[in-house]
DNA sequence: CCTTTGGTTCCGAATAGTGAAACTAATATT
DNA sequence: AATATTAGTTTCACTATTCGGAACCAAAGG
């Protein structure tokens, strides 16, 4: 379930080392990262070290191992701030999670995955950082399949094939085919179910965010459990979903021109 | 108050575009970014272009302009879960808000600055994304001050005359002398006092996080108002603070191995 | 003492990055 | 309508970085 990217250039190959790194989930050593690199030694070496010099990876001493560096904790604080719909979208997920009373989720796509920028839990209510940011697949939940849903056709082409098709439950759809005929009914209706195709026992619906132009930006879904809850009353919440999201969408539009830059007038072509 | 640094190899210059990007916390145009950037256009252009491939800026194409990408957060979450001290110092963070009912912080170094990983807010008890990663001086400020006394002397050297020392209150420490003879009492009495430094009104104690070998990790923090307390109060907590640094450091130092690799046995050289 | 394992350094060859300048596509100006 | 200006993109000869095989070093194991 690794994301493979195409790491051309030198800045590629860096970050390549990095997610490899990352990937481990925990300190580690040269050795462990020279197994199973494409680079040679020599240039894993130099690699590591510009990384560490660069402060995106901190190298222990004492252990001799490398681990990601706090500088990529700062850069993605900007990240969520700035450039996804996590700001402008948290009082709305706010409001729909207590007129629900169920878990909401916010996602957007990063290359051929899901990637949860926020998200409600109705019991607790608290979100921390460590829910944001963790990854999922695209093929076989609600966000995911609404995203896909309504992606530009070439950019879809890329990204279905890059799917890893894993059957995680008797209802995952394991074939591109199969995928590709559901994104079509989702395009009809609007909205994507997931009837447990990820967890069993787990089901939501998921409508995508779709600015002014029809520009897929992202997806915020409703999540419950068949035990409390089924695909039938969940669709009834589809308008109230719809609704957060075209807001949502609209928010993030205004949120772009704080006051300066380009007038909001301007839009209107 | 921005990060310089010694952006060199390609890889450097990348992360420095990038910084920049990020520094103007809006989207923004190929001009923004040209207007004050060392690099000559086209250089700049190739790299902003191979950042959008990397997925660490995306590129508006209706707009033309850039902000930080998505692939950003994904790589932060890992860093936070792993690198840092956030995840095993949780418990001990929410113990201490719940004993004291007061704010708490967690935060390490990054370069001259300090960058908050986790806080405790007494009142709403909620801990969101937009809180960690928030960056701050080191120089004028509970747990840069605690984490500056216990850095090693050529670190040390290194980063004093970063500060920017700027005044923000009558209390401010603002000229490096006068932060070297805070930070000897510092290391002294093993714990910082915030004396209104940062914020007027704002008073908190800090300690330092040491591991086995007295290395810093890091710093945690009890802050409240010379309104509701006083830093005399804030003093009777110190050995509360430094109770939780310790287990802190120890939780950390086993939290290393998992199981696998070397055996906490090996420790006991 | 020799061998193995893990990590670091060298240096010529190969590659990727550089940036002045030319070009295009949109406004704005005369 | 013709021209100037501004913003963004492409080209290409030049050059600085990066690459990586091989040699080297240091510590642990026999």
């Amino acid at each position: 379930m690794e994301t493979e990217r195409k790491s051309s250039g030198t800045v590629g190959k860096a970050l390549s080392v990095l997610d490899q790194v990352a990937s481990f989930e925990r300190p580690v050593r040269f050795n462990d990262v020279l197994e199973d690199s494409p680079f040679p030694k020599a240039t894993l070496y130099r690699i590591l070290q510009n990384l560490v010099t660069e402060g995106l990876l901190t190298f222990d001493r004492e252990w001799q191992t490398y681990s990601l560096g706090v500088r990529l904790v700062r850069l993605a604080h900007s990240a969520w701030t700035q450039s996804s719909l996590a700001p402008v979208a948290r009082p709305h997920l706010t409001a729909l999670s207590e007129a629900t009373g169920e878990t909401i989720h916010l996602a957007q796509l990063d290359g051929p995955h899901v990637l949860y920028l926020d998200k409600r839990d109705a019991k607790r209510r608290i979100t921390m950082f460590s829910e944001a940011g963790k990854v999922g697949p695209a093929y076989c939940t609600g966000v995911g399949k609404a995203m896909l849903a309504f992606l530009p056709k070439d950019e879809l082409e890329r990204i279905l094939p890059q799917q890893s098709y894993h059957r995680f439950t008797p209802a995952t759809l394991c074939s591109q085919q199969a995928l590709t005929g559901e994104l079509e009914q989702i395009r009809e209706h609007g909205f994507a179910l997931d009837r447990e195709d990820h967890e069993p026992g787990i089901i939501c619906v998921a409508v995508p965010v779709l600015s002014r132009t029809k520009q897929m930006m992202g997806a915020i879904s409703i999540t419950s459990t068949s035990a409390r809850t089924s695909l039938g009353k969940l669709e009834k919440l589809v308008p109230d979903l719809q609704n957060a999201a075209s807001e949502i969408a609209t928010a993030a539009e205004y949120w772009r021109f704080p006051d300066n830059q380009r007038t909001p007038e301007k839009m209107e072509i």
